[in-house]
DNA sequence: ACAATCAATGCGAACGTTCGCACGAACGTT
DNA sequence: AACGTTCGTGCGAACGTTCGCATTGATTGT
C-alpha cells in the first residue's frame, strides 16, 4: 500500500533494485545503462510518479533553472500593449528548456531595483535576467556587466557596451513606411516624432530620413513635429500640418506611435479629409486599437513572438558559456501592415 | 582578506562568535538573544552581506514562498487589457510578504495544463496558486480541490465549489451604467450582450435588467443583442436597433464590453448620430482605447489593483491556514466612467 | 597470458539551511 | 534549600538531490 509521502529517489531506486545515485544520473543523461536496468527503473519511476524536489537539485547543482523578468509598469497614458505576447512567448521558450520565470516588481528607485537583481541572483533564485525598456545609460547594464550576471536585453544601450541584445530595426520600420507611402504617389510626407533624447525615436526617424533621401526627397523642416507622443500631440501637431500652404501641406503622416496616429486620424477627419484617399496617416506598433479605429490604421508590427523566443534562446547560450564570439546586438526587421488608412483599397 | 566565496551561515556565525544555528534563528525570528549578542550577529551579517541562500532554505523548511501564476493568453481579437496591472499589483503585494511569483505557460490542452499544476506543486516550485479566466465548470478548480493544494481564483465558478474567490460584481457595473443613462433622461435602453453560455456576460445583463425593472421599465426584447463580443457584432447590431420604428428605437446602448461599444460607435456615425446628444454609448472594461476613440467612450472599471492585492493576500491567508471559516466569494464593486459618449458635457 | 582499457554501477560526501530537542544558568516560588 | 520555569544558546540530524571518484567485472590489444 503506498503511502502519501513524498517520492523520493531512494523509494524508487528501492523498487528498481539499484542505487538512487544511479537513478539521479540516468534521469539526468550523465550516464548509460543496461537496456534491462534502465527499463526497470523508468517502469519504477513512472508507477510510482516521480519528479525530482526542485529545490534539493537546485541545492546541490548549484542551478535554479528560472530566469528572472521585470518590466516597467504602464500607465495609462502608454499601456504596455506587448506584455503578454512577450509573456508567452518567453514561457513557452522557456518551458521548452525546463526553464520557468520569475517575475518580479519594478523599482522607480534605482538603488532599490538594483538592490533587487543582485538578491535575487545572489540567493540563487534565478540564474539570470532578462532586461527590456532598456535605453541609453541604463544602469542596470552596467552593474549587471561588472558583476558578471548572465543577462541579455530588448534593446539597445550605450554602443561601447558589449553584451547580447536584441532590438526591433525601427529605421527599417520607418522605411517601410515611407517607402509605401512613396509607392502610393505620395512626395510631401511629415513624419510625427518624439523628443530628441529618445534613442528609439531618433532610431525609427532616421529610416524617415533615409527613404525620403533616397527617393531624393528634401524634408520640409516644417514637416518633423516633435511631441510627447500622445494622442494630443499628434491632434495638434496634425492640425499645424494642415495648415501649412497648400505647396508645403504634406499629403501623408507617419507618426513614430499609434497614439499620435490616432490623434492624426481625428484631426484630419475635423478638417473633412476623408483619411486614405484625401490624405494618408500610418502609425507604429500596431496597437490593438489600430484595427478598431475608422478608418483601420496602417501600422508597423513589431516580431514580439520571435523576440521572446530569442531573448530565451540568448540567455540560454549565454547560461550555458556557448558564446565563442563577443555577443552581439540583433535587429529583427518589423512588419507593415497595411490597412485603409494609407490605402483606400486595403481589406481591412 | 574575504575570498569571493559566498557568505553562508557558518561564515557569519564564526564572526559572531556563535553557532549558525543560533543565527538563522535570530534571522527568522524565532529567538530571543541577548542584545550584545544579536547586535555582534547583525553586524557580522550586514558586514558580509549575508543572504541566506533560498533552495537550501526552501529544501529544508519544505516552502518555497513563491506563488504561480499562469493565464489564458489574449488573442488579436480580445487583448487583454488588464495583465499588465494585475501582474503588477500581485508582484508588490508578494514581495511586501517575500514572496515572489512564478510565471508558466499556458496550455490549451488539459490534460497538460493540469499536469503542469500539479509537477510545480509536487516539485515543490510553488506553494499556490492564482488563477484567472474561471468559468463554470472549470476542470482546474476540481482538480486543485481535490488533492487540496491552496489556491485563489480571480473570478466565480459553480456555485456548489467553495473556494476562496474574487470578481468584480458586474451586475453592479451594468446597474450604474444603467442608473446613469436613466438620469441622463433615457428611457429606450438597448443592451450588445454576449452569448446565454457567457457566466460574466449573464451577470453583467442580470444588471442592466434589475437597473431596467427597478426604473418601472420592461425591456423591449428586441433590446437584448447577443453575439460574439467583438466589434463587428456591436456595429451589425447597432445598425439593426437604429432601424427599428422610432417608437421602439433606443436612444442608449450599453455594451457589455468595449469592444462592441467601439462598433455601436461607428455605426451610430455613419447613420449620422451625434453620439452623446442624439444617443448614448457606454462600454465596459475602461480598455486603454476608450480614452481614445471619438468621442471618449463612458465605461466600467474594474478596480485591477484592489484585485491584485487582495488575491495575493487571501492566497497567502490560505498558506497560513489563517482561514476560520469556508471560504467565500468576495464581490469588488467597479467603478464607472463617465465620458463624452453617454454625457456631452463630459471634461474628456 | 597479462596489463590496459572500458562499461556499468555503487558509495561517501556535500550543497546550506531549518528543525527539534537538549542543556546550563539564572530566576522566582514555596 | 530544594524545586520547577524561563531564558539564551548549542548540537546533531535532516531535507533530497548531484558530484566525483571508486569499484567491479568484462573486453581488448599485443
Amino acid at each position: 500500500m503506498p503511502s502519501s509521502r513524498r517520492v523520493t529517489l531512494k523509494e524508487v531506486a528501492r523498487q528498481a533494485g539499484v542505487s538512487y545515485q544511479t537513478v539521479s544520473k540516468l534521469l539526468n543523461g550523465q550516464v548509460r545503462l543496461l537496456p534491462e536496468t534502465e527499463a526497470r527503473i523508468r517502469e519504477a519511476v513512472d508507477r510510482l510518479g516521480y519528479r525530482p524536489l526542485y529545490p534539493a537539485r537546485s541545492l546541490r547543482s548549484r542551478t535554479s533553472r528560472t530566469l528572472g523578468y521585470s518590466w516597467t509598469p504602464a500607465t495609462p497614458d502608454s499601456p504596455n500593449q506587448i506584455l503578454d505576447l512577450l509573456l508567452q512567448s518567453m514561457l513557452s521558450a522557456a518551458e521548452a528548456s525546463d526553464y520557468h520565470l520569475l517575475c518580479f516588481a519594478h523599482h522607480f528607485d534605482v538603488r532599490r531595483e538594483l538592490e533587487t537583481y543582485l538578491t535575487l541572483y545572489e540567493t540563487r533564485r534565478v540564474d539570470g535576467f532578462i532586461l527590456s525598456s532598456v535605453e541609453y545609460d541604463d544602469p542596470r547594464i552596467l552593474f549587471l556587466l561588472e558583476r558578471e550576471i548572465p543577462f541579455v536585453a530588448f534593446g539597445r544601450s550605450n554602443p561601447e557596451l558589449q553584451f547580447p541584445c536584441i532590438d526591433v530595426d525601427g529605421c527599417e520600420g520607418l522605411r517601410m513606411v515611407v517607402n509605401h507611402l512613396l509607392e502610393s504617389g505620395h512626395r510631401r510626407i511629415a513624419v510625427l516624432a518624439w523628443p530628441e533624447t529618445s534613442r528609439v525615436g531618433n532610431n525609427r526617424l532616421e529610416g524617415y530620413l533615409q527613404a525620403m533621401h533616397s527617393a531624393g526627397l528634401e524634408p520640409d523642416s516644417l514637416w518633423i513635429q516633435r511631441g510627447e507622443g500622445q494622442v494630443a500631440f499628434g491632434e495638434e501637431a496634425t492640425r499645424r500640418l494642415l495648415n501649412l500652404p497648400p505647396e508645403r501641406r504634406p499629403t501623408a503622416i507617419a507618426a513614430l506611435n499609434d497614439l499620435m496616429a490616432f490623434g492624426a486620424l481625428r484631426a484630419a477627419q475635423q478638417s473633412g479629409l476623408h483619411v486614405g484617399s484625401d490624405i494618408a496617416i500610418a502609425g507604429f506598433d500596431d496597437t490593438p486599437a489600430a484595427r478598431y479605429v475608422h478608418p483601420p490604421l496602417t501600422s508597423v508590427r513589431q516580431p514580439i513572438w520571435q523576440i521572446g523566443q530569442q531573448l530565451i534562446a540568448m540567455l540560454l547560450e549565454v547560461l550555458n558559456h556557448a558564446y565563442t564570439s563577443p555577443p552581439e546586438c540583433v535587429l529583427l526587421a518589423p512588419e507593415l501592415i497595411v490597412r485603409a488608412s494609407t490605402s483606400p483599397e486595403a481589406s481591412e
